[in-house]
DNA sequence: GTCACTTCGTGACATTCGTCACCCCTGAAA
DNA sequence: TTTCAGGGGTGACGAATGTCACGAAGTGAC
């Protein structure tokens, strides 16, 4: 019987997914959880084999999880299932130490599938986006000017990006500029825009 | 027996609900789809009771879908189950003539419930929803300013949008400032931030 | 110890943006 | 018929933004 821990925020989709599994005769939920912070207690409560986790959750998003779960349950194999293909989101995920990497647009079929060849030690990544994420390069940003950037994102403007962050707004205005010539763009909200999309937020 | 029809664009968490409503004894799946324009001619094939729709779908979105299916086929239901709680996506639902309103972070146990219930004729919407977007007032952009607020959104600047629109520049300056003046903002990432989170997209 | 890189800052400059006043035209409402 | 909102446009103005050159401090690599 595979053991499997569940985290995803999204109540309905949660149990859907429940029942999916349950209709799997060799796999059983042992817990859930609906938000990031979650997924490490009942973890190392229920001692699940696979931990099956959404990347957009409140308290600390799956990623965090997936890294503080190979890091304090290394038995437990992390699955992560999300919704976004976004290359930097399968960086973050090998990185962390997950073993999969499952879009939620797959057919359901594929998840039982995946579930039992990560069990056997296998990697279950799509093969698109792998090529997908090699090819993107790396994060191009610096940390301050992606910390800059994202405040930016929510439209606020130089004054108040710097009041936030303490820093003068000339500096604001550097690291934004920076941001739109490394991304090639015109304007910090397509900068936005794009960080977003490819996971480099 | 009560017939659904289930529209989801993500493979894997339409065949999730799929399971979690074989579950129930009586609910039956006759039709599903992963696109809004498949929604219409499936339930025209399958005659369903309820339809079960997504909004966010490719292919036309379920809110013109539920339009459709009222006008064609106002026999069937139809339940909005979606991700976002946005006041403007509720009131275009009922408008649409939809007969309930579901969030997707809501307990599974309630879609069976809110099936059934839309079943006996009654209209299934959170109130806490419903009041909000009662408080919300209606959309206060015309329809031009949403075009150009739409564009806008996706970081054009002024010159881009006035050639995509076939507009001149300074048309597409005072509708943006109209825009930003009706939503109470000061720039128009924050109008388009504030506009799409309301559903005034 | 030097080199490269990042971060933070200043000041100057041209461009873009947001606002305003004002114009015309159309179609629906009073 | 007048009135009025919406759409489209012009020109002008000040503020915000993006770019550039430059300086200074700190870090880690070699």
């Amino acid at each position: 019987m595979i053991r499997v821990l569940l985290a995803e925020d999204q109540g309905m989709v949660r149990g859907a997914l429940a029942a999916l599994l349950a209709l799997e005769g060799d796999i059983t939920i042992v817990a859930e959880a609906a938000r990031g912070d979650e997924v490490l207690p009942q973890a190392l409560a229920a001692r699940p084999d696979i931990a099956l986790l959404d990347i957009e959750m409140p308290g600390g998003d799956g990623l965090i999880a997936a890294g503080d779960l190979h890091r304090q349950l290394p038995a437990c194999k992390v699955l992560i299932l999300t919704t976004f293909g976004r290359p930097g989101y399968l960086r973050r995920a090998m990185e962390s130490g997950a073993v999969g990497f499952l879009l939620k647009d797959a057919p359901a079929t594929e998840l039982a599938v995946a579930i039992r060849r990560a069990m056997r030690g296998e990697r279950v990544v799509d093969p698109t986006l792998a090529v997908a994420a090699l090819s993107e390069g790396d994060n191009p940003l610096s940390p301050r000017e992606r910390e800059v950037l994202a405040v930016a994102a929510d439209g606020a403007s130089i004054a108040a990006i710097a009041d936030r962050l303490y820093l003068s707004e000339g500096t604001v205005r550097n690291h934004l500029s920076a941001a739109i010539q490394k991304l090639n763009v015109h304007n910090r909200a397509e900068a936005a825009r794009l960080a977003e999309q490819k996971g480099w937020l």
